[in-house]
DNA sequence: TGCGAAACTGGCCGGGTGGCCAGGACAGCC
DNA sequence: GGCTGTCCTGGCCACCCGGCCAGTTTCGCA
């Protein structure tokens, strides 16, 4: 309603280092125009950190797989993929294999599930 | 640990609204102890916010189209979702038809993606 | 000059997937 | 009582998926 054009930002944290998250609460609490949010609180934008020992090292996948994974993500059949790649449908098919190896999946969804959660593809 | 005062705490930002992104690092900017980070620099922590226009508002999907979802995400297949749930696959596959119905996907993969994508389940 | 890695292709096949048909039980609402 | 929605189940079937076998070319590197 009469909410002034400078209206506090509510930040929420999602930080798994606690020293960094006390560090970074202890700097933002003495900012004016800045608040974080209370619990469950919505928040205008949200601080992310996450624990880089979460992700095991990048996963060493080739050109080709990445491009294979990246329409799979997009929900792209083997037969898609194929005439997306200009190549044949068994071809796609063994490098979506590889990637179920690499990936430590049991199907292409369990693959593109996993690569989004180390990072090694953006939804 | 020798330093006497903590090091720079560097953020990168990653907002889709301008105008908040303006508020947001002219505020940081004169913050003590914080930094924004250069383009292309490697940054302790993100501040994110997503344009919630790219959210029509949450699917409405059923508790039970809830639970098929979270264990497809896990890349279980129709049967082993049936066998966790004591449920027969063919209820599965009903409520499977169900999801990719209201999530506007072409397949189970696809389906996990745009849940994610739009925040309905978590990786 | 070999040798491995990457990329590509084929056939075959058991099992999984998704779409279609049909039905029943159960709860809440007008 | 009717109506709507969710949840559940069955059969049927075309198609897809993933794993197995086999082979080719091309490239960089020791």
């Amino acid at each position: 309603m009469s909410e002034p054009k400078t209206a506090e930002i509510v930040l929420s944290l999602e930080i798994d280092d606690p020293a960094l998250a006390d560090r970074l609460a202890a700097l933002l609490g003495t900012v004016a125009g800045l608040r974080l949010a209370e619990p469950g609180e919505a928040a205008a934008a949200t601080i992310v950190a996450r624990d880089p020992r979460s992700m095991p090292a990048d996963i060493a996948l080739t050109q080709r797989e990445l491009d294979v994974l990246a329409l799979m993500a997009e929900g792209g059949s083997n037969k898609m993929i194929a005439r997306q790649l200009g190549i044949s449908v068994h071809t796609v098919k063994f490098h979506v294999g590889s990637l179920l190896d690499k990936l430590d999946a049991t199907g292409r969804t369990d693959a593109v599930a996993h690569a989004a959660r180390r990072g090694v593809i953006e939804l």
